[in-house]
Order: structure tokens, then sequence, then C-alpha cells
DNA sequence: GACTTATGTATCGACATCCGATATATTGGT
DNA sequence: ACCAATATATCGGATGTCGATACATAAGTC
């Protein structure tokens, strides 16, 4: 299994992993860092000091829900997409996806990677 | 043709994009403008007060070199690629793809794309 | 000649993101 | 009693991005 995903390829994305992941499902804090981490083979993991500043972004911005959870032992905040934050999720992937095809083709050009089909936009 | 990509999902990629573009020949700045703009359907522009910046850090860092040209009534200054530049391009390429078939895993998974064949890594 | 646009490099300050360190508290296992 | 895992949170430092600004030359236009 590789290494953990350098951080600095990461930044500005972070958002629409997070955005992604909770489309799945609500989830806490703690849980999400587990299922982000599940969903890359364990290639990228969300410290709680990038997490925690993000999840309340988002929640500010109106794109998340939140709620106590105290009924069990453990105090969970639960988190979940609002029908902005899924709006804004898809617009996101679009976005992802106009990037990620910008840079394939760059790094097609140099031959630096086996050509793939376009995928969309 | 679609609008310029957000810098926010840019964050921390425009060091692979500028040593793609300087892989394909030496460039001076401006021209470096130019060549990422064409090479991205004009959807990348990359802001002097980012670039300028940017390439002294790569200078700085061995990974590209630098020189003069006064030769015509324009002041240039041409970068190339150094052979750490270039091996680290590698590199970076592979972190890439690494990054970018995660994020279109996770976006497969909400059903946000069209699932495409995984290019590697 | 005067004016504007394009070319060309560069720095500054404001702002955002990311993350390690740290704090706090509970639960469960040994 | 001790330690690891669970759980949320903030702080400060480092870094990246970009609009604004500065400066200078060349080319085109009125």
């Amino acid at each position: 299994m590789a290494d953990q995903i350098e951080s600095e390829l990461l930044r500005g994305s972070m958002d629409l992993m997070v955005l992604s992941v909770l489309a799945q499902s609500p989830k806490y804090g703690y849980l999400l860092q587990k299922a982000l981490s599940d969903n890359s083979q364990q290639q990228i993991k969300l410290s709680a000091g990038t997490m925690y500043p993000l999840l309340h972004r988002l929640e500010e911005a109106g794109l998340v829900s939140s709620r106590w959870d105290e009924s069990t032992g453990r105090r969970r905040k639960w988190y979940e997409l609002t029908a902005k934050g899924r709006k804004k999720l898809v617009k996101q992937a679009e976005l992802w996806q106009q990037y990620a095809n910008c840079i394939n083709r760059l790094l097609t050009e140099i031959k630096l990677v086996i050509p793939t089909p376009a995928t969309q936009g």
C-alpha cells in the first residue's frame, strides 16, 4: 500500500472530500476521519486540527448542519449535508473534474501518464 | 468554453503544473503564463503575484535554473528544469495520479461522476 | 508627439488553508 | 492505577494565492 499522500498536493480540496464523505451519510468528526481514511485506502489522513475548523467553516457557510448527541456515553456532534451543501458538492465535483482533466492533459502531453479518455466536462 | 477554474481548488498543485509546462520547453515567466493558459483551454490562469514567487521557490529548491536574456529589447529571465526538477516532476506526477484516483473514487461512490478505469497506481 | 496597450519582472500585504501541539474529558482494557 | 482509544476543540506557525502596485520598454494608434 502506498504511503499517505503529501498534504502539499491536497490543499484546497479538503472541502470537496469532506462534503463527499458526508454525502454518503451523516457523520461526526471522529467517524469522518475514519471514513475518509478507509475510503482512500488509508492514503488520505485528515488531522483534527484541519477537520474541526473545516467543519465549522462548512457549517458557517450553511453547507452542513450539526446537532449534538449526548444520548450515549460519548459526546458526539453529528454533521449532515444541507440542500445547499449538496448543490455545492455537485458544483465542486464538476470543477474538480475540469481541474483534474486539465492536469491530466498537461501530464499526458509530457508523456508522464498513460492517456485516459476524458471523463466529461 | 468553461470559466476559469477556481483558485481554491488549485492550491498546492501549481508547482506540478509549472514543472509540467517547463518540462515541455524552457520558458520565461510571461511566456509560461501564456503556455499554461493555452494548455488548459484558458481555464487555468497563473497570476504574476503567484508565479514569480513560485519560480523563485523552485529555483531556490534547485528544481529549475534561470538565466537572463538581454540580447533582445525585452529583458527576459528564462527558466529550465534541472535534473533534480525532472525527478521531482515525475514523483509529483505519480502522487497526483494517486490523489486524483482517490478523489475520483470518492466521487464515483456517491455517483457524481461516471466511473472511469483507474489509470495506474 | 501623445496616448494606450502589450510585454516583462518583481514585491507587498491581506487572507485562507493546513497541521502539529496542546488541552480537556470519557470509556474500556489490563 | 495506568494506558490506549474515543471525541471535540483551539492556537500558532508555516505556507500558498492573489490583487494591487511599481517600474520599464516596445508597439500600435490617433
